[in-house]
Formats: structure tokens, sequence, C-alpha cells
DNA sequence: GATGAATGAGTATTCATTCAT
DNA sequence: CATGAATGAATACTCATTCAT
């Protein structure tokens, strides 16, 4: 009975183009009305679907969060081979694809949302938290395989992150002249010679 | 000499309670009421000496760029000993006090404003470019003194920016386990390493 | 007979859920949606079966001075004897029963309502007009039969209801330092002076 | 030094306009847009006087009490003859000049408000209390002086305020046929029986 | 220098209502 | 019968800014 739910159609349509008005205009700009103008709908239909414009910020984060886990996972899963995989995880890092699957800006809103709204906190926090359990099994294991000598590999799991998040900060507010292929090609082979 | 204006005395006092308010509230809500109730002074004062909210924003900016510098020069200028300097700069940019200078959350909106406020994103990316090369002279000394071995201080100089400010990021963003002093002390014999 | 239609079912509840939602937030604040809410039930609903919120207030307005109605018939109907009958009256008009027949705020709400929707109006004045009517006739009954002296019933219905009405008023907003026993059993005995 | 206020003329300024706008649409009908409207005024002039809606008809209800407490001290103060000030006291309180202070509508948004405001709950409570204990006052002197002889103040008095309260509500809600002076005659006469 | 008056654009959210399924 | 989609008007309140004193 009653009528078709469309939520599963019209959510994702109304984070998209909140995604686009949040990058040119940050979370405080980033109107319902603005929102609504691009879909060419009224801006209480925004409402309809989320109720708040936190939810609306909440969801957008889930999807971002969602976004790299899923990324991450096409790209490393298929290999079982250790050491491909060690290299794989580090090409996808430090590649353009990756730094820029999320507009710059948006990540950046994110980040200071994070000190604003507990539930984005929430998420952020455990998305770094996977990622860095993450590189900490995968250290382990390379370990385990002799592939690499380190002995503690939550050290190490912690060097590594601040390296790519670091370069991620350096790409966005710094010159670009030594060039992106130069620096990302300097850091993986200095990743991979910190590791053996 | 002569009678020091209200100006001088006005603007340091506004900035101070604008950048508690900032803090607490981002820069959206940090609004020229609550500065200015935070004074117990009438909002409009505000706009007396700053003309526009923006033209705050900026102010601040400033003043917490030269923080940086200053407290940078102070500790590493006396030194006079190139291995002594290097010692000193990476203990410096690994300590607390460095990455408590400015209160984390106002660090982050200012990154953020950095996508919204040109001016805002001229002074973030001169302050880092003079970091940068001021990494690079430093490094280039230590080159010609035969300290450390490698051929580019450029990309050395991203190396270790890369490190410090994704440390930077790491620890606002994610756990506590291993202890700041563990793994800052780590990052710094990591570094060393790599230098040598 | 037959089956009865689920409109017959409906009706009265919504107007039951929504009665309890006015008593809590006044006419305003009495929405579609939380009366749909308190009910397990979407709002569309209710227009379904009140098209406007208007009519839904004007149907509870009915169903307000049906209860009373029908309250004060049950309680005195069935005396033929005129004193008793008189007794009765008072007796029911100034008991705790009669006066938390229907909530005070609600009882209010619809007072203020009359000024806003003629046809809360209308419902309301003919309650008072009938009620003021069926006080003329006992009271001239009571005059044929040489219970009461007064010469003109109409202003003694006036008089009945004044003190009444202002007792129901007084107990709603006036301390409660005389117990309602004590004022309502003394206003009684005025009553019954006045009238004899 | 700064600006001189202009809050002593305009606040009773916006407060009139309110209480015409009240008195046509009821609390929730009287929005800021239409009372600024009637001023020829920005909206948002009111809030920078009355910060909520709510704090203004709070003040709007304390007007209305100190209306009725001035126009009561004024009629009856000036009289040091007992007996002549329970007379000018009836005739005051039966006066159309008396139900007519306040606007009806804006009466009864009052009482309904009395449910949902606390703040308004309290001077409608205050101003009640302190009109009976009025009334306890003056007839507790006029026992004294031997002109009435009844034994308890308190339920006297309770009992003239039901019938004047009564009164004013038959007044608003009923017919007009026994004309405004035959009634209000009748009840003064009544009212003196009963206290002689 | 400092305060208050006044503005006006805006902002998330509310809500009754209409319509499709 | 019942639900959800979609609307659009409304609304209190916010806030930076301008101007007068």
């Amino acid at each position: 009975m009653g009528r078709k739910s469309k939520s599963e159609i019209r959510k994702p349509e109304i984070l998209e183009h909140f995604y686009r008005i949040l990058s040119e205009h940050g979370y405080a700009g980033a109107t319902l009305e603005k929102t609504a103008q691009s879909m060419g709908v009224h801006s209480s239909l925004i409402v309809h679907y989320f109720n708040t414009k936190e939810d609306m910020i909440v969801a957008l984060v889930d999807n971002i969060t969602k976004k790299y886990e899923t990324f991450a996972r096409e790209k490393v899963a298929p290999l079982s081979e250790p050491e491909e995989r060690l290299q794989a995880y580090l090409d996808m890092l430090l590649s353009r694809e990756w730094i820029n699957l999320i507009d710059k800006r948006v990540f950046y809103t994110c980040l200071e949302l994070n000190f604003r709204i507990p539930r984005v906190r929430k998420r952020l926090h455990n998305m770094y938290s996977r990622f860095k359990q993450l590189l900490i099994d995968e250290l382990t294991e390379l370990m385990h395989n002799g592939v690499i000598q380190a002995k503690d590999p939550e050290k190490l799991a912690v060097l590594v992150m601040s390296l790519l998040e670091g370069f991620h900060l350096y790409d966005a507010f710094v010159d670009e002249s030594p060039s992106f292929e130069e620096i990302s090609g300097y850091l993986k082979d200095t990743a991979l010679d910190l590791l053996k």
C-alpha cells in the first residue's frame, strides 16, 4: 500500500548536488536553497529526505569515507602476493586519482567540521582508525613473510600515514614546483627504503 | 614615541577575543556580536577597528603566521653549528609546544578558509613557501658541510615537510595509542636516518 | 447496519489524539504531523478524513459541546421533582467532574479560537445560548411552582451563569487557598439564597 | 558617550502596534513582519528592542496588568468613605469602560498563553492574586465599619470575583438580549444585597 | 573613541495542503 | 485505505554592515 518510496533515488541525488555546492561555498555557504535550486526542486523537499542540514552533512561524510574504502578495496583486494600488495598500496595512496577522489575543498571542510559536529568527528575518527589498522595488518604480514624487517608495525604504520597525509596537505597548500610525479615517485621510493 | 594610539591597544585585544571565539565556534559561528560581548563592548566598535569580518580574519591569519615564524626563529637562530641546528629544528617541529602553538580548531578553520578567502590563501601559501625555502637553505648548507649526503635538497625538504605536517594531522585526528613522545621520538630518528 | 465504515472508527480516533496534542501544545502547536505521529500514522491520513485543520478543530468543538450537554442531560434528566432538579444542577455545575470534563487548556484554546474561526464562534455561541435557555426554562418552572420568587427568569439565569463561569475561571487562574470544596459549597449556598 | 537610546520611545510604540496586530490575528498570527510593516519599519528592528517574540508578549502582558491596576487606582483611590469606595468599585468593575479597557480578543489570547508561556502565567497569576487581596482588604474594612455583615472576607471576595469575571465572559460569548446596562445594574444590586 | 539605531539579505526549518500511487 | 512525494508560503531569528550622535 501507499506510494513507492523514492528515498534511494532522491537521497544520493541530493547528496551529489550538496557535494558540489559544498565544494564551491563551504559548509556555511552551502544552503538548502542553493542545493535545491541546483536540482530544480523546492528546498523543503531536501528537508523531507534529510531532516536537518546536519543530517545531510553526516550522510555525505559517510559517503566520502565509503568512497575511500571502496576505492582502496577494489585496487588492492585482488592482489594476493604480499609484496605486490605493498607496491599497489603505495602506488594508490600517492596517485593523483586517490588525492583527487574527494574534492580538496570538501575534504578540508570536513576536517574543520570534525571540531564542530560530533557525528562528523566520530566518522572521521573511525575512518582513520580503520586505515591505521589496515596498515598495521598489512605490515605485520609483510614482516612475517620477511619482506620487511622493522620490529614495530604500529609505529611503522603511523610513519607511513604521516608521510602520506602530509603529502596530501603539501599538495593542497604548497607550490607545484617539483612536479606531482617527481615528488610522489620520490616519496614512494623513500617509503620502500624505510620499510625494508 | 608619543602617545600610543588606542588602535594599537584595541586591535590586538579584539584579535585575542576573536581567536578564542573562533576556536569555540568556527568561522561562521564566530560573530562580531559574540566577540564584542566577550570583550564587554559594543560590536560596532569592532567594525570601527576592522572594517569587515574578513579583514579581521586576515589580520588574525597574519598574526598566526608571525607567531609560528617568531617561535621558530627564537628557538633556532641562536645556534650556529649546522648539526645542532638540524637537531633543534626537528626537536621543535615535533614538540608539543609547536603543535599546540595555535589551537587545532583555529588551524583547521584557517586551512578551510584557504579555499574561500583569497587573502587567507595568499598568506598561508607564503607561510608554507617560506617554510619550504628555509628547509631547503638549511639542508643545502648541511650538504655543503657534508653532514648529509642527499643530492636534491628540495625533494628532501618536501619529504621532511610532509612527514611533519602529516604528524600534525595524525595527532589531531587519530588515536593517541602510541604516546605523543613515542611517535615524535620515532619520527625524529627516522628523519635523521633519512637525511644522513 | 452492515459494515461500519472505517471513517466512523478513524475520525473519533483522530479527534482523541488531536485533543491531547491540543492540550499540550495549543492550536498553533498542534500540528497534523504531531497528531499523526501520536497515532503512528501518516499525516496525510488525517487530511484524508478531515480535509483541513480547521475542519478538525470545528469537529472537536462539536464533540466538546456535545460532551457537556450529554453529561448534563444524564445527570439531571432522570429527576422530575423541580426542586430536586435545581439541587442537582447546582451540584453538577459546581463539581470537579464538570469543571474537569474538558481539559482547561483546551477549553481556553477554544475560547480564543472563538475570535478567529467563525465556525467555532457559531458553535460556542449556540452552546451558551442553549445553556442560557435551559436555565431560563428551569427557573420559569420553579417560579410557577413557587419554589423561587424572583420575577425575571432571564436576569436570574444570567446571574447564575456569570457566577458559575466566573468560578470556572477563578479555579483556573487563581490560588487554591480556600479549597475547591469550600468555595463550591459556599457558592452553592449563595446561589440558593439568591434564587429563593 | 555613544548614541542616545530610543528604547523608551520605541518599545511602547512597538507594543502598541503589536497589541493591535495581536487583536486582529491572535498570537500565532501576530508576526514580527506584520507588526514591523504596521510601523513602517524593518522587522529586525523589533528584534533589536525585544530580543524574542516571547519577550514582547511578556512585556505586553505587563503593560496590560499595569493598565488595569492603574485604572482601578485612579477611579477609587481618591475616595476615602468606605461605602463610597464599595459603590465605586462595583460601578467600575461592571462598567463598559472596564470591560473594554483591554480588547477582548487580546484578553482571551493572554488567558490561552497562560498555559503555554510560564512568564505569562506568572504575571496573570500575580494580577489575579493582587486583585483578590485588594477585595479582601476592602471587604475586611467594610466589615469593621459595620457596613457589611459577612464573616469570611476571603470567601466573599471569591464570590465577587467569580460574579464579575463571569459577567466578563458572559458579555464576550453570549447574546446581548438583556442590554449591558440592564444586566450590569442587576448584578450590582445583587452584589450589594449579597454583601449586606 | 564608543554606542546605539536601523537595515536587509538571508537561513534553516515548519507546516498545511495537494497529488500520485 | 493509506503512504509518500512535492510544494510554497511563512517565520522567528541572525548577522554583518552603515550611519548618526
